[in-house]
This record gives structure tokens, sequence and C-alpha cells, in this order.
DNA sequence: AGACAATGACTCC
DNA sequence: TGGAGTCCCTTGTC
């Protein structure tokens, strides 16, 4: 018989086998399945270039066979090693820098950022050092911040509501400003998902409102049941959640597809309250500003980031709405005053290694700036009048590019009053009990530590679109097309106001089976597909998941 | 179970 | 400046 090669992706295997000897039975499937026993052997078998057949197997009168394989790295293809899921467990490629804080020298396994996440860090200081002028400065535009701070009150375990209704992954996430249970979610597609949470089936998808991506959603301040979304269809639109009718502020591209190099498509977007203007910025390093009284755009675009970049993130400040801050795809996040807007006259710069996928002001005080970039790394200015030259603080944590993801957004909490707690998803996974699962985590951007993961064992998949909610304790995040909506279990708020890592994950044993759990399992995640494939009307479209938690100190 | 696709930052030339 | 090639702990579908 001519020798067999196998899978593509395992190089290097070929088996002869004795042309004297018939093997004893011809079933194509079963010679398959032994050859897949004689891989397994030699792999665990050391390295081996070239091995013959175990006397035993020929003792058992199989037919002899005789395997040239190396272990060879998917990733460096280089042999002597194989990068990859171990069970639950990514063993990296040692030739790699460190895929948690890039340098080179050890493995994600042995980074000592992954042991603690405050690795590195200095922690804020506890007295204001800087001068007298700053300090006035300060205390008028932080009335309400606390100087202590107030231990954080996480719950032991949570309850998540899931609910899927989206075709495509999820982009963006919203609060409703004044109704407590509405989230509004945007997807990859252009739907926009409003979604009440305190009624389970109370859902509304509208998938006529941008033909592609919807990169941010913002509320309209004078109007609560309208809402701007920004799209890299090139268009702004503003939504009346109530009739659904929805019109078009600007057009990037009235001619149509004309190409990639000409196609405008809008990320960055925030709504300056003071002005009543709408700010957007594209794919080309551009500003537009709108007015949305007269729904008409203002002067020329201006150039805010290098030509060609994109411009993903806008944010004004809260307390001082002139200030915009803006990043993105040429390493920077850069502060600029409203009042005196063109090309090259941002304030400050703010230096990043690689793209920056977020800048934000802190919500309260407008004072701190937080920033997530593709580095790995979580950057924080503890005062905006203060040395902005670099970072207060640098946190490793992982929230890499991938393309297939959604871009990691680290986001404030609003409710806490020392602006120091902080949301973001996690790419790296973790073995817990067995099951390889991405956590959302809580971390105390003054210190960088790791106050809480929250996870649940039926959540596998990545989970890079969170966002805290501006009054409840609730959690609401985007997770591939699924959203859910996290919640602690009544009671337990008040006992817990001790400062400590906490960790939701004690269902974790029943994916034990499973390798590595990306794909759904026997739930009822596929009854919830955007085509109704495997919708049953008698099922509810949504579930309750209970995690207790486990406290690790 | 495996192949495949969707598709973005980055480097090199 | 742009195109080709590479990166290589995604997710869902067929």
């Amino acid at each position: 018989m001519a020798p067999q090669t196998r899978r593509m992706t395992f190089p290097n295997v070929v088996i002869e086998r004795d042309t004297d000897s018939e093997p004893s039975s011809s079933d194509e499937e079963e010679e398959e399945e032994e050859v897949e026993e004689e891989e397994e052997k030699v792999v665990e078998n050391k390295n081996e270039e070239r091995m013959e057949e175990p006397l035993e197997a020929k003792k058992k009168g199989k037919t002899p066979i005789t395997i040239s394989l190396k272990k060879v790295c998917k990733v460096c293809k280089k042999v002597g090693h194989e990068a990859g899921f171990k069970g639950a467990t990514y063993i990296d490629c040692p030739m790699k820098p460190c895929f948690l804080c890039k340098m080179p020298g050890h493995t994600t396994m042995a980074c000592p950022h992954r042991v603690a996440t405050e690795h590195g860090v200095i922690p804020a200081p506890r007295r204001n050092t800087r001068n007298p002028l700053e300090y006035v400065f300060e205390r008028q535009f932080r009335p309400g911040v606390l100087r202590i701070k107030p231990a954080f009150v996480i719950p032991d375990e949570v309850t998540c509501a899931v609910i899927r209704y989206h075709s495509r992954r999820i982009t963006c996430l919203e609060f409703h400003p004044t109704s407590n249970n509405v989230l509004l979610s945007g997807d990859k597609k252009g739907q926009v998902g409003v979604w009440d949470f305190g009624k389970v089936h109370e859902k509304m998808v509208y998938g006529h409102i941008h033909s592609c991506i919807v990169n941010n959603m913002r509320f309209n301040p004078t109007n609560d049941d309208s809402v701007y979304a920004a799209s890299s269809d090139g268009t702004i639109s503003c939504t009346d959640l109530e009739t659904g009718i929805s019109l078009s502020l600007m057009n990037l591209n009235p001619d149509g597809w004309q190409g990639p190099s000409s196609w405008r498509m809008l990320y960055g977007m925030d709504i300056n309250s003071e002005k009543s203007l709408v700010l957007v910025a594209d794919n080309f390093g551009f500003l537009y500003m709108v007015d949305t009284r007269s729904n008409n755009k203002i002067g020329e675009a201006i150039l805010i980031h290098k030509k060609g970049s994109k411009v993903v993130g806008l944010h004004c400040n809260p307390v001082q709405p002139e200030l915009l801050l803006s990043c993105g795809n040429d390493h920077f996040a850069r502060i600029w005053d409203l009042r005196r807007m063109e090309a090259g006259s941002s304030l400050y710069d703010l230096a990043h290694k690689r793209v920056v996928n977020s800048a934000y002001f802190s919500p309260l005080s407008g004072s701190k700036i937080l920033t997530t970039s593709q580095d790995n790394r979580l950057r924080i200015w503890d005062s905006i009048f203060g040395d902005l030259d670099s970072p207060s603080r640098e946190i490793v944590h992982s929230h890499d590019f991938n393309r297939h993801l959604t871009p990691f957004k680290a986001e404030w909490d609003p409710k806490d009053p020392s602006e120091s707690l902080v949301v973001i998803g996690r790419y790296i996974s973790e073995n817990y009990n067995g099951a390889a699962l991405h956590p959302i985590d809580f971390i105390d951007i003054s210190t960088g530590q790791l106050v809480a993961e929250v996870m649940d064992p039926n959540i596998t998949t990545i989970t890079p679109v969170n966002k805290l909610h501006p009054r409840d304790d609730v959690l609401a995040s985007g997770s591939s097309r699924s959203l859910f909506i996290w919640r602690p279990k009544k009671s337990e708020l008040v006992e817990q106001k001790v400062e400590r890592k906490i960790v939701i994950c004690d269902r974790a044993e029943k994916k034990q089976s499973r390798k590595y759990g990306n794909k759904s399992d026997d739930s009822d995640d596929d009854k919830f597909t955007s085509k109704g494939k495997k919708l049953k009307s008698n099922k509810p479209e949504w579930k309750l998941t209970r995690c207790s938690g486990k406290v690790k100190r």
C-alpha cells in the first residue's frame, strides 16, 4: 500500500508498511485508528525523529509499521516542542516572547504578571505631592472624588442572564440613561439590539439602521429615547427607540462603494452636550462635528491622528466638555481643546507602543485617563494636571489584538467614588478545574491588583465588550454573539465589604470532558441563533445561570 | 472531527 | 504609499 500522509497540521508523518505482511483486517477505518494510536505513542515517546514499531505490537500480530515524524511547533515550525492546548492549559511556544507581557525569555505560564497583575506596578501615592497651583485646579475640578478609597463591594456569587439575538459578533454596548433595565447592543452586521433585561422577552432588533459594524453608540443627552450610532458604513444614525425611526445625520460615502481606498468608516464617537455636538472620527484620521439641533455638519473635517489611520475612540471630559480625548491606530491618545481644533494643535500626545483601543477620562472628576493598548497594557494617568509625559502606571493585562475579536476596552466603574475600579475582558485563558475559561477582570488601577475575576463555566468564549451599569450593581457583557447580564446574588452585597479577590468558577468541573471549550455544549445556545433554526417556541430565549463563588485570598 | 472562512495590524520591500 | 505575506490561546458552520 502506498504511504499515507495525514492531516496537514501534523507535518512530516510518514508511515511505511512492510509489503510482505498484509493487515489482518482490511478495513480502512480501523487502519486509520491504528495509525492514530501509533502516532500518539511516538509523540509521547520523547522526540525521536524516526522509530520502529514497538515490539509488542508485532507480537500482537499487528502490521509492522515504521513511522517517521517530528514534533513540530505550529507557531515557530521548529522541532522539539509543540505549542497549543494540552487539555485546558495552553502551552506556549518557547521561541516566542511571552504572550502576556511580550517580553522574551519566558512563557506565559511563568510570567510574573500572570501570577500577580500588580507585578511591577507602583501604587498611586496617597498624598498630593504636586505644586500648589495644580492642587487648586484639582480641587475645583474634582470636588466629588474621595481621597480615601473605600473597599470595593464585590459579590461572592453572581447570576448571569444570557440572550442571543445578534447574528454577528457584538461590538458595543450602552446602558439606557434612565431606564435601569434597558441595554443597547450593536453588532458587526450593523444591527442594534434593545433588550429590557428586567422583562425577559422584551427585546427588539433594528436591522435597517446600518449596513455594517456599529462601532459606537451614545444616547441623546436631551432625549432618552433617541440614540446616536457611528458605523463603518460611514454614517451617523439617530434612532428613536420608541418608533424605530432612524435618520442619517451624515453620510461619508454618498457615492457608494468606490473601493477600499476611498470608503470612509466611522469609529470613535461622543456627544458634547454643552455645544450640542456629535463628534465622530473616521478611518483616515479625521474628526467631524455635527450640530444636533440642525443636523448639519459643522466646518471641515480636521485631521486629528496620523493621516490614513483609524481613530477608534473619542471622549469628551465629563466635567469640562471642551476637553476632548481621542485615540487610534497611530499609537497615540491625544488631548484636545475643542475651542481650538486644527491639525497638530493637540494639547498633549500620549504615546503608546501599539494601537490604542480606547482612552477615557475618569467618569466623575474627569481628571484621570485610562487607556487600553494592544501591547497588553492598561495605562493610567492619575491627573491631567500632572506630568503627562509618561503614564502614572502601566498594568500588564492580556487583551491582545485578534482580528476575529472585537477590540478590548477597559471601562471605568461609573459608581466607584474613588475612580479606581475598572472592568476588562481577558484574552488568555486559565485552566479552571479542567476548563479553559476567559474571565472578565475587575482591576484596581491605583495598585494594579486584580480585584475579581468573573466567569461562568458555561461561557467558554472570550468576552471583549463589557460595561458597568451607571447606577446598579450590574455588568453587561458581549461575547461573540451573546449578551450577558451579571448581577450579584441578592443578600450578599451587604455582607461583603472587604477587598478581596474572588473567583466565580466552582462549576467548571462540568466541562472537564471537553478538551477546551469554544463550541457550545448541549446547552440552549443553539436555540438562540438568529436564523432561528433550532428555535423552539416553548423554550425561553434566555437562561439564568447560577455561579457560586470561591474566595481566593 | 476537521476544514474553512471571516478579515486587521504589522512588516517588508 | 501600497501590496503581499504573516501573525496564529477565535468562533461558528458545514
